[in-house]
Formats: structure tokens, C-alpha cells, sequence
RNA sequence: GCCCCCAUCGUCCAGCGGCCGAGGACGCCGCCCUUUCAAGGCGGUAACACGGGUUCGAAUCCCGUUGGGGGUGCCA
């Protein structure tokens, strides 16, 4: 007995979206747990909409986030003489018709008819044969019903009463979706089904397909909840920006995406949530799967990647960061700048003063300097670093403790007009292993320059 | 409209008939620490949608209501 066979299968129509990168790795990880296969097919018959470059895409996204797959990617496209031969067959047993109604007409017959919207079966009896403007239904039985076992909802049940007659070719001669979708299923021996639930109103007719081309034995199915943005609808890659690729750039690490994106609906039982991969590998269960949408909450993805940053060494962290970074980071303001940051994006703006001139920001120079000591402070920090014998964080503090004093401001006070002058901002690393590494030529230099501006 | 799915703190989860006067995490609030900002420590706020059943006992099972979502394409 050989394990079990999944497959991830996007279509090319743009970024990788949470959404699928959690279905994907869920495939991913029931696969691995099992020691079965996953198997990756680009469902590229949309020629309006897919694009060659979002092929390579999602290849990248999926290697970044560490999800592999087993053998070469399936193009559906392809695959095309596969999908006809399937609809001949179907054909050839009596199962299809071919239909030549426009959209307008079966919209205009069930608004006269009173009916609800949807295909009526018009042409079920009409025995049109192939031809110009004309796409092949596939006949779905009138009486009975088709049940779905999934692993995550039960047994959802249609009435095949319901269930319209599919387009399954189309008039160009392509395979429609659900057809191509069956075929590919079938011909790559898939035993698990595992996909958003989006798709779940549609498997009663990939059930029919499946069974009409004598599919063998069904695959077992698990339809995911939904992700949902904070309007509770599913996320869409129009309106919610959730690319993958975006999360990536903005420097968050893959470990945490892969983390974060498993919690979205399943949890181990003893409350942890900070899991490895081979933890998830290990612990994951389809059939704990929650069945309500999830919201993809980035406050809690952040305090995820920040607490993974900190729990980096500072020697892979500086490595990291590299990438975003135009030089080499001080080594002593790696772990003050690691404790500070959320994501790897971060680094750079927090520390870009010490590589160019700072850019004073308006607002903290006005508080700042908005004490009537802050020109003394200034004037009187440069006179004590000139004079300092030992450039030092431990020696700048000292330094900077003697003239708040000397001018009866605490630290916390003295320390501000400093800063600014020095960083151009309020905020930012520990002030004194900041100078230390300026240097004592550049701090004194921005100190007068912030001087001279207070007029 | 019709079909299907879903329903525990603001959010993500735990709970799978008694251990729940509901637990954890993120967020939020307060305090402590503190050269800014963080980090860290401590404490706090906050939920079983509603109504019927079943049962000695229900957040947990059943039915209904309400609410939300998805589908209903010659898209995938």
C-alpha cells in the first residue's frame, strides 16, 4: 500500500495568496505526515488570464515558504487531448448533449419562467449535435443525491435535482474546469482532494464526473474554511493585498508565514503556538481542521516575526536583514536593533542616520528643542564629547549625565535634543552605543549643525 | 431566489456530556523597569448568537430561528 496522493493546484492568475499558500500547506503537510505525494498542477486553461510569469510566481513563493512537491508541476494546459478524449467518452456513453443557449437566453427564460436563475436544461433533448456556438453539457441525474465525504464537514448532500447541467466543453473545444479538474484527478491517482471551501458547492458534479468516466475508487476530500478579511468575506486579490510575495518583501520570515498560516485553522490541543515545521509535520491533523473562516489577523503575524527575530542569534540576524540592508550593520548595534523590530524591513530606517546625514523629522525636533535648556544642552554635550578622552558608550552616557545635571535635567531630558540632533528623530537604538559608533567627528558635527539651526 | 457551509473573548484557537462560575495566544488597558523606542515582568478587560428539545447534567448532542459566508460563469 503505497501513501496517499494530493495535489496543490493554482491557476496563474496572479500572487500567491494566503489563502492558497495555507492550502498548499496543508496539502503539503498531510502529505509529508503520511509519507504519500505531493503533487503540484498549474490549472492554466484561462488564456484571458494567466500569465507565464505568475507560473514561476507561485514556483518561488512555494520554494521560500519550504513547501516541495514530488515530480515535475502538471501544466493543465497540456493536457489538453487528455480532457477531449474524457468528453468523448462521456459522449459516447450518452452522458453529454451539446447546447447552443447564450448566457441572455437562459437568463431571460428563467426570469420569464419565474424561475430561479441557472440552466434549465433547454437542450437536454434537442439532440444537437457539435458545431459552431455549440458546448457540451454533461446530463447530471434528475432524482437522487450525491454525498460528499469530507474529512473536515461530514457528509455534505445534494439533491441531484439541483444540480445544473455543467458546461463541460466549451464551444472553442476546451475543457471546462470541473472537467479538466476530474481528468487531471483521476490520471495523477489523487487520494486526497484537500482545497478551500469555495469549492465544496461544485464537488457534487466532480462526484458525477468521476463516476460517469469510471474514475475507480473517489478521492477522499477535506474543503478548508475560508480565510476572511476583516469584512468576514473571503479574501480576494483584488481588495485584500495578502501576496505572499508582499509578505516576503516586507521581511517576514517564511518559518513564522508557515507557523502563523498552519494556526489558521487548526491547533494542537495543549495550547502551544509556536510550532517548528517538524512539529506541524508531526502533530497536524486533517480531521481537526475547524470548519469556520478565519481571519487573517497580521497584528498577531507580526508579534510572531518579532518574536522570532529576537530569538535569532545576532549573527543570522544581521544576515537576514542583509538583504535589506545597503552595508554592513554595526555588530554593536545588531542585537539593540534586533529587539526593536518586527520585520527585517524595519532595519534599515531605524538605522539609515548612521550611514547619511539624518533627516530631521519636524515634529520630534519641535519637541525636542522645545526645552529652553536644549541649546545648552547641545552646546554644552559637544564641549564634554570634544574633551572626552574615552569614546565609549559607558563614558558618553557619564558625560551626558554630568551636563543634565548641570543644567538640572534628568537624563531623560537631557538626552532628547541629542538624539534629535543626532538621528533627526525621537525615536530609534539606545542613544550612546548609537554615538559610540558614529564616531566622535561625525556626532560632533551634527550636534553644532543642530545647534546653529536653533538659532 | 435556490443550494451548501458556518456560529466560544475584538481576533486566532482550546473545549469533543460532568474536571467550564470557560483556558491560552494576539490585541487592548494599567502598573513596574527604563536615556527614546522597544523588549521584559506583573495585573486586568473580554465570549459559549437566540429559542426549543434530549439528558440526572449541555459551550459540547438534536431541531428551529437569526446572523454571516460560499456557490449558483462557455472563470478557476
Amino acid at each position: 500500500m503505497t501513501g496517499p496522493r494530493l495535489r496543490f493546484a493554482p491557476s496563474p492568475t496572479g500572487f500567491l495568496h494566503v489563502g492558497s499558500a495555507r492550502a498548499a500547506l496543508y496539502n503539503w503537510l498531510f502529505a509529508r505526515q503520511q509519507g504519500g505525494e505531493l503533487l503540484l498542477r498549474i490549472e492554466d486553461t484561462d488564456e484571458a488570464r494567466d500569465r507565464e510569469e505568475w507560473v514561476e510566481g507561485i514556483f518561488e513563493a512555494l520554494r521560500w515558504l519550504g513547501l516541495d512537491w514530488d515530480g515535475e508541476p502538471v501544466r493543465q494546459s497540456t493536457r489538453a487531448a487528455r480532457h477531449a478524449e474524457a468528453a468523448a467518452t462521456l459522449e459516447a456513453a450518452g452522458r453529454t448533449y451539446w447546447c447552443d443557449c447564450t448566457r441572455d437566453a437562459i437568463d431571460q427564460r428563467a426570469h420569464a419562467a419565474g424561475r430561479p436563475p441557472g440552466y434549465d436544461g433547454f437542450c437536454r433533448d434537442r439532440g444537437l449535435g457539435p458545431g459552431e456556438g455549440r458546448a457540451m453539457r454533461f446530463a447530471t441525474p434528475t432524482s437522487g443525491a450525491t454525498v460528499v465525504h469530507d474529512l473536515i464537514r461530514g457528509e455534505p448532500t445534494f439533491d441531484n435535482a439541483v444540480i445544473d447541467d455543467p458546461i463541460i466543453v466549451r464551444s472553442t473545444g476546451k475543457a471546462m474546469f470541473v472537467l479538466a479538474n476530474v481528468v487531471d484527478d483521476i490520471d495523477m491517482a489523487i487520494t486526497h482532494v484537500v482545497r478551500g471551501e469555495d469549492h465544496l458547492p461544485t464537488t457534487p458534479k466532480y462526484l458525477l464526473l468521476w463516476e460517469a468516466l469510471g474514475g475507480g475508487e473517489l478521492p477522499v476530500f477535506a474543503h478548508l474554511p475560508m480565510l476572511v478579511n476583516e469584512k468576514r468575506q473571503k479574501l480576494s486579490k483584488r481588495r485584500d493585498s495578502v501576496a505572499v510575495e508582499e509578505f516576503r518583501a516586507e521581511g517576514f520570515l517564511p518559518e513564522v508565514m508557515v507557523n502563523y498560516l498552519a494556526l489558521l485553522g487548526w491547533a494542537p490541543t495543549d495550547g502551544r503556538e509556536r510550532l517548528s515545521v517538524d512539529e506541524l509535520v508531526r502533530e497536524f491533523r486533517l480531521t481537526d481542521v475547524n470548519s469556520s473562516p478565519a481571519f487573517f489577523d497580521l497584528a498577531k503575524l507580526r508579534a510572531f516575526n518579532g518574536d522570532t527575530i529576537r530569538a535569532m542569534a545576532p549573527d543570522d540576524f544581521a544576515l537576514a536583514a542583509g538583504p535589506w540592508l545597503s552595508g554592513p550593520l554595526d555588530p554593536r548595534l545588531v542585537p539593540l536593533v534586533q529587539e526593536r523590530v518586527v520585520t527585517l524591513a524595519e532595519v534599515a530606517p531605524m538605522v539609515d542616520f548612521i550611514d547619511a546625514e539624518p533627516v530631521i523629522d519636524p515634529a520630534s525636533w519641535d519637541k525636542a528643542m522645545a526645552i529652553p535648556a536644549a541649546a545648552s544642552v547641545l552646546e554644552r554635550a559637544a564641549d564634554a564629547y570634544q574633551a572626552l578622552d574615552d569614546w565609549q558608550a559607558a563614558t558618553l552616557k557619564e558625560a551626558l549625565v554630568a551636563v543634565g545635571e548641570s543644567l538640572d535635567l534628568n537624563l531623560k531630558r537631557a538626552q532628547a535634543p541629542v538624539r534629535v540632533a543626532v538621528t533627526g528623530r525621537s525615536v530609534g537604538p539606545p542613544l550612546f552605543e548609537s554615538l559610540e559608533v558614529l564616531g566622535r567627528e561625525v556626532t560632533l558635527r551634527r550636534l553644532q549643525a543642530a545647534r546653529a539651526r536653533l538659532g
